[in-house]
DNA sequence: GCTTCTA
DNA sequence: TAGAAGCAACGCACA
DNA sequence: TGTGCG
């Protein structure tokens, strides 16, 4: 079928939608309309030749409950048509507001050309919403229609998910949203509680879109950006939403491809459409995307950055002038590094358990390549030599209701800048000056504090000055009051949760309705998590179910996650619950989601890199749950570094069983040794049948230099209780009731984590232990999944320390050295 | 628990 | 088509 | 260089 039934049916001059054009590359994509048209109605259209062929599905997609829904066979329709989405206007034809509801690329499953000649056609639906198997089966002749009724059969039920309409919380969309600010940071640093993100140099901007189709972009001052910016106008397009608030940056691309404020300048001062729209030619601006707020009914605020993230990517499709930002997951130092050679402005390290805040927060550092910021305009100094119009810039910023002065610039203008700030300088002029403690005014025109230029220096002097300042340009969507000068803060400790008041910190997890039936998909996070074989007893004697495990871990995530982020896992998975036999798992299973993180690690056996997973979020985790890994068995390194440890692991195991008390005896022992040294041990239970006690370390000791000073501290355990400590490998020469075993601080071994589910009667969990917990009468069975959650949400993550109290290992072997015992 | 190989 | 196999593998310590 | 250990 050509396309000349569907010209022959619209009156381009009419109707928004799109005419035949030039076609572009061929793919295979597909496009779900949802046109709410005389009848509401779907138009299902996958790219073929050239052209979409096209099916009316008046109910719908198929679905589990009603798998063969009517499709009426219609006219091809232009590719371009992929991407539209708008109000057909009365009188024409299909009249009425069609809406993308999915799209993605679609996948024959037999040639399409004879099964469009016979009548079926399979295919799979790669969307966001929808994944799954379709046919296409055209029905007898002789019905009405003649050939076009064709049936849509659904061939896999488990493929439609509608679950993301229930993220976040129900709420109407809010009128309008005050945005998240940043914190400047002193410099860059590594933590997995944060996601590093390229700094866009632009404008910022939150764009909101109602159900009605209509698209508002305001700046950080709330003033509307949307006529400035026509390329934006389709931003819906990108999105698989009708209602939407998402945060992001308009920014103006140089040759490299790096954001920079000072081409978009060229778009902010402009009026009338026709002038508009000549710049917008010539200087494209494009919305890098980097946060969620609301979609379709929910407010998305309160939720972590990591599930916002996760949702942003699942509905937005970026391409023409929408993007998503750019994040980097791992190390910050690396990416700044990277960022600097790049030219980039600087980096943005965001909280990944961070919710969404409308004001200044420390949950968004950024870390500036140079240094810049906005300042207040005060007064000019008079044109010298041959220089025209004014000669520098009086500069300052707010600190409370008192402008203070900040230094001159003098250079960085064009001439036609310097013509066009003398003619908005002008009428600003007034006779007093604005600063609280004015400079000298001689040869000075003072003006109302009305201008906000974007100044970059290269320090501030001592006294409170700018250094080498350069004018980069005026920025109108800043208001001059909210010009203050950016104070650094430290680069926070790699613990997400410390420094942190508690408003923020982690609590437990609602837990989840439970099944009715054996499997189930969830989402989290912008993820579908398959769960599978949910009444599986895996503990049959307590009664707990393959269900109360990943409930167990789905409450717990915010607590346990903090504590796996960065690091490899190795697997030990019971498919048949803890008491069947188990067996382990390093490269990442066939099965594995895409959306679960991997770092690749050279394997000596293999010859090769090998991907293991690296759990970053509580979608993974329920995956892990659910292919029946009960603990969770963690590196003592991190991406990034993988060579340096960032804790010793001491592992305490009683010899015999029922020996936990030897232990308990050993860790006060243990810890007393550890004190000589300056050192704090933080101490859990095994879970199993032991204590770990864990030295946080500051980053950059091999794993060798751990292990050798592990040595130290458990041969001066051994030598002051021979009866008590043992430091025999070897299992039968083992002649004292406790293991202290460190050879666990090597690369690529694990233990298992705190908060992990241990293969035990009783489902224990291995918990963090205050100091004076550990005393006679301790018991590893008192804490359970079933019995730790309360403990949690009382006392809080008592091993969030071991994230952030890094010790250093020479400053302890200087204090410990007056301690050690004379040879 | 799930994929892939083998009979 | 049912059933079985596979799914780590490396560093360390001591002999 | 091989074996036990985790
Ligand atoms: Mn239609
Ligand atoms: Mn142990």
């Amino acid at each position: 079928m050509s396309l000349r039934d569907y010209e022959r049916k619209r009156d381009f001059a009419a109707t928004p939608e799109p005419a035949p054009g030039a076609g572009g590359e061929p793919g295979s994509r597909f496009v779900l309309h949802r046109h709410d048209a005389s009848h509401l109605h779907y138009d299902l259209r996958l790219e073929h030749g050239g052209a979409l062929i096209s099916w009316a599905v008046p109910k719908g997609l198929p679905v589990p409950h009603d798998p063969r829904k009517l499709a009426v066979h219609v006219e091809d329709h232009p590719v371009e048509y992929l991407d539209f989405r708008g109000e057909i206007p009365k009188g024409q034809y299909g009249a009425g507001i069609m809406d993308i509801w999915d799209r993605g690329a679609w996948e024959p499953l037999d040639d399409v050309a004879s099964g469009l000649e016979k009548g079926k056609l399979t295919f799979r639906l790669h969307g966001a919403r929808v994944d799954g198997e379709f046919s296409l089966v055209r029905m007898k002749k002789g019905e009405r229609q003649g050939d076009r009724e064709w049936l849509i059969i659904l061939h896999d039920p488990a493929g439609l998910n509608p679950e993301l309409a229930t993220v976040g919380r129900a709420a109407a969309l809010p009128a309008t949203v005050e945005p998240m600010l940043a914190t400047l940071a002193a410099g860059p640093f590594d933590s997995p509680g944060y996601l590093f993100e390229v700094k866009y140099d632009g404008m910022r901007a939150l764009a909101r879109l109602d159900a009605g189709g209509s698209l508002s972009i305001r700046s950080r001052k709330g003033t509307e950006q949307a006529p400035r910016f026509p390329e934006l106008g389709g931003l819906a397009g990108n999105f698989l939403a009708r209602e939407l608030i998402a945060d992001g940056e308009i920014v103006a691309l140089d040759e490299r491809g790096v954001s920079r404020f000072q081409l978009l300048q060229e778009r902010l001062n402009l009026t009338g459409e026709a002038a508009i729209r000549s710049a917008a030619a010539r200087v494209p601006a494009y919305y890098f995307v980097f946060d969620l707020l609301y979609l379709d009914g929910r407010d998305l605020r309160d939720l972590p950055l990591d599930e916002r993230r996760g949702i942003l990517e699942r509905v937005l499709l970026p391409h023409g002038h929408v993007r998503l930002s750019e994040i980097f997951e791992a190390s910050g130092t690396a990416f700044f590094a990277a960022a600097r050679e790049n030219g980039l402005e600087g980096i943005m390290a965001k909280r990944r358990d961070s919710p969404y805040r409308g004001r200044r927060s420390r949950d968004w550092l950024k870390v500036k390549v140079t240094r810049e910021q906005e300042f207040v305009v005060g007064g000019y100094t008079a044109p010298a030599g041959t220089r025209r119009h004014l000669g520098a810039l009086l500069l300052g910023f707010y600190e409370g209701d008192d402008l203070v002065f900040a230094g001159s610039v003098g250079s960085g203008f064009s001439e036609a800048e310097l013509v066009r700030l003398g003619e908005l300088l002008e009428p600003l002029a007034s006779a007093e000056p604005p600063f609280a403690a004015p400079p000298d005014g001689r040869g000075v025109t003072w003006v109302k504090p009305e201008l906000v230029a974007s100044v970059k220096f290269a320090e501030w002097t001592r006294e409170g000055s700018l250094r080498q300042p350069v004018y980069l340009g005026l920025r109108d969507d800043v208001a001059p009051r909210d010009v203050v000068r950016e104070q650094e803060v430290d680069a926070p400790p790699a613990d997400a949760a410390k420094d942190r008041p508690p408003s923020d910190a982690p609590s437990v997890k609602a837990p989840l309705p439970p099944p009715g039936k054996d499997s189930r998909r969830l989402t989290l996070g912008g993820h579908v998590v398959s769960l599978t074989h949910l009444r599986k007893p895996f503990w049959p004697e307590e009664g707990y179910t393959k269900f109360d495990l990943i409930d167990y871990y789905y409450r717990v995530a915010p607590f346990l996650l903090p504590h796996l982020r960065g690091r490899p896992l190795t697997l030990k998975r019971y498919p048949d619950g803890y008491g069947s036999e188990p067996f382990f798992q390093k490269e990442a299973p066939t099965e594995t989601p895409d959306w679960v993180n991997r770092v690749a690690v050279h394997s000596e056996a293999k010859g090769a890199q090998v991907d293991l997973i690296v759990c970053e979020d509580a979608a993974t985790l329920l995956f892990l749950a659910n292919i029946a890994c009960i603990s969770q068995n963690p590196w003592l390194s991190r991406v990034g570094s993988l060579e340096s440890p960032d804790h010793i692991v001491f592992d305490l195991d009683p010899v015999e069983d029922g020996g936990f008390a030897y232990c308990v005896e050993a860790a006060l022992l243990l810890r007393d040794k550890l004190a000589s040294f300056g050192l704090r041990g933080y101490p859990k239970t095994s879970g199993a049948s032991g204590l770990h006690v864990y030295v946080p370390l500051k980053p950059g000791y091999s794993y060798g230099q751990a292990r050798q000073f592990a040595r130290v501290v458990a041969i001066l355990c051994r030598e002051e209780r021979h009866d008590l400590v043992s430091l025999e490998p070897s299992v039968s020469r083992r002649d004292a009731p406790v293991y202290l075993d460190i050879l666990q601080n090597a690369r690529g071994k694990t233990v298992a984590s705190v908060y992990s589910v241990r293969a035990r009667a009783g489902a224990p969990v291995s918990t963090p232990l205050a100091w004076d917990e550990v005393a006679p009468g301790l018991s590893p069975a008192a804490f359970s999944i079933g019995s730790i959650l309360g403990r949690l949400e009382e006392r809080g993550d008592l091993f969030s320390e071991t994230l952030s109290d890094s010790q250093d290992l020479l400053l302890a072997l200087e204090r410990g050295e007056k301690h050690l015992p004379r040879r």
